[in-house]
DNA sequence: ATCAAAATTTTACTCGCGTAAATTTTATTA
DNA sequence: TAATAAAATTTACGCGAGTAAAATTTTGAT
């Protein structure tokens, strides 16, 4: 049985009978040592329960094997979804993963680089809070550990981004709208906290003037992450003032959408596609709860696998690298429209 | 400026003119030197940015200054929640908080208990699986570390549980329906991946028999965590087969009830306590997205300060009382009833 | 059986810090 | 002002590994 009286290394190796060296060998890589070898120091492994000690292992090294994942806001599910595929891939490939949200706050996030840094990881996918991120923190962060961006790209920061083609999105999903109805008006905060929707006003604009339609920029109130609030707050006060310009919403994103979709139901506005309806709603994300509204969101999706992969690849192929990209590379894959009954 | 040319203690120490092992004092804790003393290292420190390398700091040390968060599932932001207030306590107190999910599955769930270990942390919030999870892995697990279960119970592991009162729960959201229309029945998973689940319907048993009603609980099909999706599905099939025994649906937890809505909406079926509404809906959890269901979510709030509060204060109990408590206690926090318009 | 190549072991260092015990400095009291 | 207690600092050693170089053993092909 564990009789785990193994206190170290040195112990352990006695007791399978191997060299110490081997031993920690063995720990790095398994297939490292002869057969035999390793088949003695696993026997030993199965009697005494022994772990090295991480600490001690990563005294010494410059790089560790441990790979920092840095999100806005946890709360979000779509962030909780890309981190589970992202984690898995990093565990697959022998790193050790650690997981930090800055809760939509500035000094968190330079809290978590700062302990990152101490951490001397390997590499660090980082989504940043965007606006609200402390650029030169990040900056300099960059410059000291191998980092890859993703989801929020900030100019020339990072050896690389991996995201969203947010033109593919509005460009798909403006043109669905026009094409099945009215032309649709472009649901946003004023002050978004996120550059994807800087970007996305921006396709919007372009996809609206490449079809020669007149565009509309709606901008609602309100500061912070907690976007459906927002998105509620916003759409009762332009279903009160009845100030859309059409028929169509395109909100900038999904939880901005299902705030507004519940302003319409609560206003007694039917929304969807039908003949009954008063206004048709869409928006881009596909947000894990976007197949749950009422009605259910059309949305263009975000590819979460190629998004996920894409960047690890990158983040695999940085750390291989040294820690140095030839030049930054910016990946953009596009979305896939979903159309369900919002619009 | 920033000369980075320190590279460990010893070199810090001589460039502030203070002997190593005092400034290794100051890092653990800055008020334990003379104030002369702090002022010398802190004016070094602005100009060298030193950090103590935090392997070497740990790896001697019985336990470190880590604490182990552990959810089962981060895609729901109930968790994300959770985990940003437990992670702002720890941080006040001068801890290292670090962040797992098992996403669901019970390998994963062993596997961080396992890299839990090796980082010898003060101590653990669990909020384990539940059913899923691998009992004789957690309760190894909590033989060796301090560990505070959260959220999910199970049965005499850990030092101590801290968690809402499922029989509040219930009991307010029952009486609350009885009292204002029909009788409730109860909807929930067949086989629930939460024990919460388990003692809610028993709860709900308890509560009806006490109001002398008679229960009906509605089982319905599906496993894993994607709830939403299993309550849309029953919610199809009970709707279609018309077979719920009342016009009051009291369900499980919230993510079960927004699949329900979102079936009830799909199927043209009205919700609400209004003259014109078919079905009253409600639920328990007070999940972030109740608000923006549609109709908005009546349900039961957690406490959700006062647990992750009491948790992270009980941890700290625990730590100072050196890894064991007396007697194993179990914190029950009351709901809080939140009437919105689906029931 | 022979011998080169591969694997393993030995030896001997290093790393960055924690910490008990000894020493010095500072503060307090008489 | 001197004696003494208290606090701060220094001395000296240990921790659990990584790792490089040299010596030795094992392996596998001939």
């Amino acid at each position: 049985m564990s009789q785990s009286e193994i206190r170290n290394m040195e112990e352990f190796a006695a007791v399978s009978g191997i060299s110490r060296p081997t031993v920690s060998k063995y720990f790095h890589d398994p297939s490292s040592v002869r057969k035999t070898t390793r088949m003695r120091i696993e026997a030993a492994l199965e009697k005494y329960d022994y772990r090295p000690n991480i600490y001690a292992i990563n005294q010494n090294r410059k790089l560790t094997k441990n790979i920092g994942i840095v999100v806005p806001y946890l709360a979000d599910p779509f962030f909780g979804e890309m981190v589970r595929m992202i984690e898995g891939r990093c565990i697959e490939a022998g790193y050790t993963p650690s997981l930090f949200s800055a809760h939509g706050d500035q000094a968190h996030e330079n809290d978590i680089l700062d302990s990152l840094r101490s951490m001397k990881p390997a590499g660090v996918l980082l989504a940043p809070l965007g606006r609200q991120s402390d650029k030169s923190a990040i900056e300099t962060f960059c410059k000291h550990v191998p980092t890859v961006l993703f989801d929020s790209n900030i100019e020339g920061m990072g050896e690389a981004f991996v995201g969203s083609d947010n033109h593919s999105f509005v460009s798909q999903s403006v043109e669905y709208l026009s094409r099945t109805g009215e032309t649709p008006c472009f649901f946003e905060m004023r002050t978004p906290a996120n550059p994807n929707a800087n970007k996305r006003r921006i396709a919007y604009l372009a996809t609206m003037e490449r079809l020669g339609l007149e565009p509309h920029v709606v901008k609602i109130d309100g500061t912070g992450w907690g976007f459906e609030e927002i998105g509620r707050k916003g759409g009762f006060q332009v279903l009160a003032e009845k100030s859309l310009p059409t028929n169509t919403v395109l909100c900038s994103n999904d939880r901005l959408a299902i705030g507004f979709l519940s302003a319409c139901y609560e206003s007694g506005v039917r929304v969807g596609r039908g003949p009954d309806c008063q206004l048709r709603v869409a928006s881009h994300d596909d947000h894990p709860f976007s197949r749950f509204t009422c009605p259910s969101l059309t949305t263009a999706a975000h590819d979460y696998t190629a998004v996920s992969d894409n960047a690890v690849e990158t983040l695999f192929r940085l750390i291989e690298g040294g820690g140095r990209l030839e030049n930054r590379t910016e990946s953009l894959f596009p979305a896939r429209l979903i159309m369900r009954d919002s619009a």
